[in-house]
DNA sequence: TCAATTATTGTACATTTGTTCAATAAAATC
DNA sequence: GATTTTATTGAACAAATGTACAATAATTGA
């Protein structure tokens, strides 16, 4: 019941040391309940009081990859100098320096074993920066499909970036990001 | 090993029939193998013989799903008229007719119980719809970036759609997709 | 420090999973 | 129609899951 109870800090903790051996062995579908818990010193019993499965921990690290993701947004960026469009909003660049950051995380989150409810932590955490930025980027009157159609087209990107083995630096997936959008900008005017 | 052995089509379409029918009473990740095997009469041997998981199974439902997606692209398009946007390409908001049509698949599919192999079935199927309309709809050189950009964009609207449980009607979302990209358009324009 | 609370343990149990294998039934091939 | 091929069955097994509960240990709060 109590978050703070220290019995429960040194569990969750513990198993979060272990889990994160264990994914340096074997992907996140074939670590067992039974194997985690043998490994963690801890009873079977223990583990179902505070989790139904095995993800629900993988659950927990990945949140603190998303507030390391919210946090960065909330610092001083140092990488602004290099794009050489100066209109892109700096803000939006961050997302790939953090996630070559985290590589490991999301090579996870995007393999096909995993639940979708990775990507969705995601997806609401980019979604709610889009929003945070509209008015820098945006005109006219935003949408919650707006942001929505933005912040998965950016993990779209990501999702690119993943197949092909995150071998481009987050500095060139922020050059193609620019790429797209001036192409996206020009396709109207061409047409009218 | 021979796909047009009678035991195995008349295997696998039992089995279709019975977890179209089981998922009409629970969700799919709650779904049993036993369970499964015991409505559809077949030994639990057999199952493993075919299928790894109770997931497979709704992969090959869901195939069909795709191919009815990517079908659907080949005949003549009987919505036009009511888009008023006469410069956005037709083929595009068929999608959303689609998605209508299969709406309990893709209610599924986009759950946050279910494995992420479903999305990229998706996500690839509406890339490759992206490929194709490649020249009506961009201008400069389109990369692999763009078409998983552009594709995961229109995916983000079918999220926002499915968290607002599919209330607006595919006619809706064509406005919404066009008005986006409207925006998108005029982003660019005012800045420079 | 002591009493109250509750997380953890150990055990037990029914169920499901995943695999193996020989026997059998069904279909393909000639 | 006879033979070959192979999908299906049934049975058995080890392992993992998920749940329950009383006993115990650790922590909290007074």
């Amino acid at each position: 019941m109590n978050k703070h109870d220290l019995r429960i800090l040194k569990t969750k903790h513990n198993v979060h040391l272990v889990l994160t051996n264990l994914l340096k062995k074997k992907p996140l579908a074939q670590i067992k309940v039974t194997e985690l818990c043998r490994e963690a010193n801890i009873n079977r019993g223990t583990f179902y009081f505070h989790y139904r499965e095995i993800g629900d921990v993988f659950k927990e690290l990945f949140e603190e990859v998303m507030f390391d993701l919210r946090e960065s947004y909330h610092e001083p960026y140092r990488h602004t100098e290099f794009l050489e469009v100066e209109k892109l909003d700096p803000k939006t660049v961050r997302i790939f320096h953090h996630i070559k950051k985290y590589e490991d995380f999301y090579r996870i989150i995007f393999s096909k074993e995993v639940s979708t409810a990775y990507y969705y932590m995601f997806f609401d955490e980019i979604r709610a920066i889009c929003i945070e930025d509209r008015n820098v980027v945006y005109f006219g009157e935003p949408s919650d499909y707006l942001y929505s159609f933005s912040a998965n087209a950016i993990i779209g990107l990501v999702i690119e970036w993943y197949r092909r083995d995150f071998q481009e630096t987050a500095d060139e997936m922020n050059i193609h990001l620019v790429n797209i959008l001036k192409i996206y900008g020009n396709r109207r005017n061409e047409k009218e």
